[in-house]
DNA sequence: CGCAATATTGATTTAGCTCAACAAAGGTGG
DNA sequence: CCACCTTTGTTGAGCTAAATCAATATTGCG
């Protein structure tokens, strides 16, 4: 959907927690990324970590850098990741396209930290999850990245953790109550969600919201 | 700073309760806030409610509307609120001027969410309030509605726990604590921050956190 | 003055956290 | 292919920050 290599486009990949920013540095290019997933997060003074943002295949890596913002969160690496680093002109300026599909994506990314906010203020642990794997599942078909009623799902529970505001353990045994009630199906990796209405439900989605 | 009325402009207000816009409404235009302050938020279907987003004097509501979106989530006057109504040309358009600010807007948005993110997801209730706190006050001081090291604070405790992801009663409790610690001084909708420096060290901030 | 909204206080409960083992998986080098 | 070691996942026991429930003050306003 987003075209194929373009005039400047250049490949580039990474390793699981490399990174592709670091705070302050000055982003000379944006990431699209083409395989694999990366997170950019914050770190608090004593170490509490929050992930705040998702990047699967075909997100831009981070659209508002366009907007000549620079990197405030590293970026990092979580699997495997090859990207396709879209190039500027001197200017600092973008192809029309390019910009189009920034802004898409930034929209996207506002209505996905609305729903987060949501989530993170005021539902319960088992809510949050269902509330990540339904939006995983659902980004990665959107963009032919599920198979049927399973995709792929390479975080590790503590990766989970720092997405939901939950600790590791509390994770372990929500994913076992949802995995005893028939939610989910999660392991090696691997995510299938057997009835997509009832972990929708267990969401405690507003009526308006839309995951992807 | 944004100027004076511009040729399409006209004005109107709201009072507390208000709306100003309503779910998937079609927005025909945006508004600047001249006075007052207002707030989107989203309703659990069990009556849960969490505040994602302040708009306080200066801000525009909603940036991203002119980025085509329509409105996903109500947003209502907390106060008596003046606005400025920045139409549109039929086609949906707006001054380059208008342009501009909406997205120098829209990169603080995403900004403050992220913040946001990190607050709901891994700070304590004392931390969420100072956060909440100094925010408002920069804001305000921002746009010159600080008194020294004072502002105007309009919101009730029960707004501020849907702010925060908290309920009233502990709201009430930390603020006293708050209070207690010399931190903030808060009483009939008024606030004073004695020491910035220590309110700043009480939100946990990250080093690279900026509120504005 | 009287009513409704807001703020405060106390007592109790609970969802989720912490601490501490231990078990499985997975990758690496021999 | 196996032995080792690190990372990830699982389980148990106890604790605590914040929620809940229930009054009672206080404030502001028509």
């Amino acid at each position: 959907m987003l075209g194929q290599v373009a005039v400047n486009e250049s490949h580039c990949h990474f390793r699981p927690h490399q990174f592709l920013a670091r705070e302050d540095e000055q982003p000379e290019s944006i990431f699209r990324i083409d395989e694999g997933w990366a997170c950019r997060y914050r770190l608090l003074p004593d170490g509490r970590r929050q992930i705040t943002g998702l990047y699967l295949p075909g997100d831009i890596c981070e659209p508002h850098w366009a907007l000549g913002k620079r990197p405030s969160q590293p970026i990092v690496a979580l699997t495997n990741v090859r990207a396709a680093r879209l190039s500027s002109t001197p200017h600092g300026s973008f192809s029309a396209e390019t910009q189009q599909a920034c802004w898409k994506n930034l929209a996207e990314v506002i209505e996905r930290q609305t729903n987060w906010l949501v989530t993170l203020g005021r539902k319960t642990a088992l809510e949050r999850l269902a509330h990540l794997l339904l939006e995983l599942f659902e980004r990665m078909r959107a963009s032919g990245l599920a198979y049927g009623q399973q995709c792929a799902m390479p975080l590790t529970q503590m990766e989970i953790a720092d997405l939901t505001g939950l600790t590791p353990v509390h994770v372990n045994r929500t994913l076992q109550t949802m995995r005893a009630r028939g939610l989910v199906e999660l392991q090696s990796k691997w995510l299938r969600i057997p009835d997509l209405a009832s972990l929708r439900d267990a969401a405690a989605l507003t009526p308006n919201e839309m995951l992807v």
